[in-house]
This record gives C-alpha cells, sequence and structure tokens, in this order.
DNA sequence: AATTTAAGTTTACGATTGTAAACAAAATAT
DNA sequence: ATATTTTGTTTACAATCGTAAACTTAAATT
C-alpha cells in the first residue's frame, strides 16, 4: 500500500492482463498482448521482467513455468495515476477534467444515468 | 493541429504556464516555477529550451529579451493527454474514469450541480 | 540420450527525461 | 572601456523506456 513503483505505459498494458487474469502465464501474456500491441515476444518478457525488479508483480513457479501475479493493487495504481493526471493538466481541478471530458467523450444514456446517480448519492452523501 | 509533440510532465508546468501568461519572458518563467516546482533556473532553461525543439512553444525577439508564445494549443495538449491517459487506465472506459474520480475526488456542492448540468445537457442534446 | 524448443535472464542500444553545469554573447554597471 | 551580470545555447550525465537480440537452462521430442 505504501509506494507505488512508476509504471510505464507498456508496462500498465502488462499490469492491466495481470490484474484481469492473474494468476497468468508468460505465455498467455504474450499471446495476450504481442499481436494486441503489435510487441515482439521478448519486449513482452522484457516488460514483464521490468515490473518483476519494480515489485509491481511477482510469480510463483508451477512445474516449469511462472504464474504471474499482481503485488501492487489495481487501485492504489488507479489512484495514483489520477492524482498525478489531475495535477499534471488539470492542476488539480477536477470539475475541468469532468467538463473537458463530458464534452469530448460520447456516453451511451446509461452511462449517463450512471453518472446521475452517483452525483446524487455523492451530494446525499455530503449531507 | 496535426501532431502535437509529446510533453513531459515537468515540460507540461512550463506549458501551462506559458498558456496562462503568454507572451512572458524566460525570466518570469523561472521566477513563477523554480520555487513552486523546485527547478534550478537551468533546470528551467533546458525545458525551455525543449519545448522550443519540440516546437510547442516559440518566441520573438523583444529588444534583447524573448517573450515566449505557445506554438500548439492548450485545447488540442489537453484532448490529446485525456485520450491517452483514458486509454492506459481504463482501456478507453469513461464512465469508469468518471465514478473512479466522483469516489476519490471531494467536489463541493457547486460543482457537482454544474456537472449535473452539463449532464443533463449532454443528453437533451444527443436525441 | 541427443536435439530441439520453450521460458526465463542478461545484455544492448538509442531516445527521452530530470537535473544541471559550462559556455557565449549581449547588456548594464562602474 | 572594462568588468559584471543576464540571458540564451551547448554539452553532460544518469535513469527510464521502448525495442529487442543473445544467452541459459530446463523440458519435450525424436
Amino acid at each position: 500500500m505504501g509506494d507505488i513503483p512508476r509504471i510505464s505505459e507498456a508496462e500498465w498494458e502488462i499490469m492491466k492482463l495481470i490484474w484481469k487474469s492473474s494468476p497468468i502465464t508468460s505465455d498467455e501474456i504474450i499471446s495476450s498482448l504481442s499481436d494486441k500491441m503489435n510487441w515482439s515476444g521478448q519486449t513482452v518478457k522484457t516488460f514483464i521482467n521490468r515490473l518483476l525488479k519494480k515489485g509491481a508483480i511477482g510469480f510463483e513457479k508451477s512445474g516449469r513455468n511462472y504464474l504471474y501475479h499482481p503485488i501492487v493493487s489495481e487501485k492504489e495504481c488507479i489512484k495514483a495515476e489520477n492524482k498525478s493526471f489531475l495535477e499534471r493538466v488539470y492542476d488539480g481541478t477536477v470539475s475541468m477534467l469532468f467538463s473537458n471530458f463530458l464534452e469530448d467523450e460520447p456516453l451511451t444514456d446509461k452511462e449517463i444515468e450512471k453518472l446521475q446517480k452517483l452525483l446524487e448519492e455523492k451530494k446525499a452523501e455530503r449531507i
């Protein structure tokens, strides 16, 4: 929970997969990402290794294979990334962030309604 | 409008200031940021120069000084950054992004109401 | 058992980034 | 005019990142 290592753009791809599908073998990671991302198997291996060194993921041997699993949680990584993004781009002003995304990104009716509900909750919660 | 150069975290600080206060001298940039960011004047100069080389900013001479101004617009940079962040962290799912920020970030009542209005507009707009 | 293959480890290499020192040129102060 | 200060330019250097090849070891195939 303490200090999250810095995770690069490419490494985020790996992490997302590991969070979603852990425990997972390197083989599965490679099959899943090398096409989608246009990475050679070696490249994927490098990313996996860097994440190991950074302590972002771990593994345990299962037969001759490694099964990788996250060490840092998705939640805390996302939170850290949110914060850094919000600071960097919006100087910490959340409402600007929201209006920008609202303007630029398409949302389905369902998504809008869900957000409205969330906002209501948020308002209620604080009374 | 075409291709935005990649702007690093430190460079974003410079850009934000230039967008806000252009035309601006290096001296003003340095005074404004070296304290706030704990950067030496030289470091700030390096960032300014890199932004020049990347074509993100330009200058015109005014006497012996340079007056810096943005070349890439704030809007397009923010948009690019939004997109890359949304992709990297949320795999493009805006609604997830929203719920996360809503959960973690405090919002004033006014901000919430403004967002609700925006959502209403967004909904109306699409009918 | 010997050879091929698969999986993990080490090394590589150029680009970018954060951090600045060193240098040059021009303006200001003495 | 000369020295000093300011401002812009060039060079530096270690860390990270994207990209992968080379090497090693263990397992699977023949």
